[in-house]
DNA sequence: GCAGACATGTAAGCGGTTACATGATTCC
DNA sequence: GGAATCATGTAACCGCTTACATGTCTGC
């Protein structure tokens, strides 16, 4: 059972899914691909943390829909209340930002202004899927009780994120281009 | 050649070190094992874009300190000057935050706690290094031709990062103390 | 006609973690 | 007496990425 694991008993708690979905609604939590994700699905099964029912469709590929079991529950619970492992965050920017003295100001330019972009797409994304819930009259975002609650605060937290990172970006620009 | 690869040459330009000193200097950068620096620097001895003096020491073991070579800055310099990889943050506090709704209230504000404890132990270790450099009458970080200029940078921006996580933790809780 | 979404999986390989191995000195 | 620091490495294992395999429908 590792973090991946886990993460995939949180998303099938809230709602059941194929393992298709589970790659996109991982987005928020924890970024993974199909091909790790399918094989924790047989291992969870087999655990019988989660179990799935056969959709046949037309038109598209049949799918698992995965439920979680009771036992799945609450191996999350118990889980949630351990220790968590410290955040790891590895950005290749940060290295080369780190070099950036051994070429010209062009480069670094070039390098904040990428970065900018990337966090201007995600936070756009993000805020839309904010967007979404605050018009869904079905979900209450401010009711603690509720999943989605969590949730709420962990998109807004996102795009807070992409916020702080498209204002150092200029923070930085503005030294480099201050003539002194 | 890997990111750590090029983290390790980003440290390697700057100052001569020993493997173990890499050690606590990619901290800033690039997280990694010794296990796993010992055996990069060789395989950039191979191909010569480092090199070693063995420096031999008395009450403590022999060591060997790290060159720079011209063809290693080279590389390093062509590769800033790629698009980077996107960030990953691998952050378990964010599966377990996401599951809160399946546990009591308790369980979140002591989650938040911890993980502010945390943070606010960073912040002074890297508050301590900003104060090293400023009252070092050596180092000018605000003179952006110096490779002192992007360390400040970061070390300032990793300042601000746990501040941020500190605000939301505190935010998180003065929602959840909330009574409505 | 081709890219992309939908859908599930396997296999190879790389990157990172943990454990093991060794050994002196310093600090509590 | 034990933990921490300095110092270099190897080996096993786990987690993640990339490539491969297969197939339909939709939209450009």
């Amino acid at each position: 059972m590792n973090s991946l694991a886990y993460a995939i008993l949180g998303v099938v708690s809230r709602t059941p899914v194929s393992g298709y979905d589970l790659g996109k609604r991982l987005e928020l939590l924890w970024a993974a691909n199909l091909s790790q994700i399918y094989p924790i699905l047989s291992k969870l099964e087999e655990k019988e943390l989660v179990r799935y029912e056969l959709i046949e469709q037309i038109g598209k590929p049949n799918k698992k829909k995965y439920y979680v079991t009771e036992k799945g529950t609450q191996k999350l619970r118990t889980w949630i209340q351990e220790i968590p492992a410290e955040p790891i965050i590895r950005d290749e920017f940060i290295i080369k930002f780190y070099s950036i003295w051994l070429t010209d100001s062009e480069v670094a330019i070039q390098l904040l202004n990428n970065r900018k972009k990337i966090y201007l797409k995600k936070q756009q994304h993000f805020s839309e899927e904010v967007k979404k819930m605050e018009e869904d009259p079905t979900i209450d975002p401010t009711d603690k009780t509720l999943n989605h609650f969590s949730r709420y605060l962990l998109l807004t937290r996102r795009i807070r994120i992409f916020q702080f990172e498209l204002d150092w970006c200029d923070d930085v620009l503005r030294l480099i281009n201050q003539h002194n």
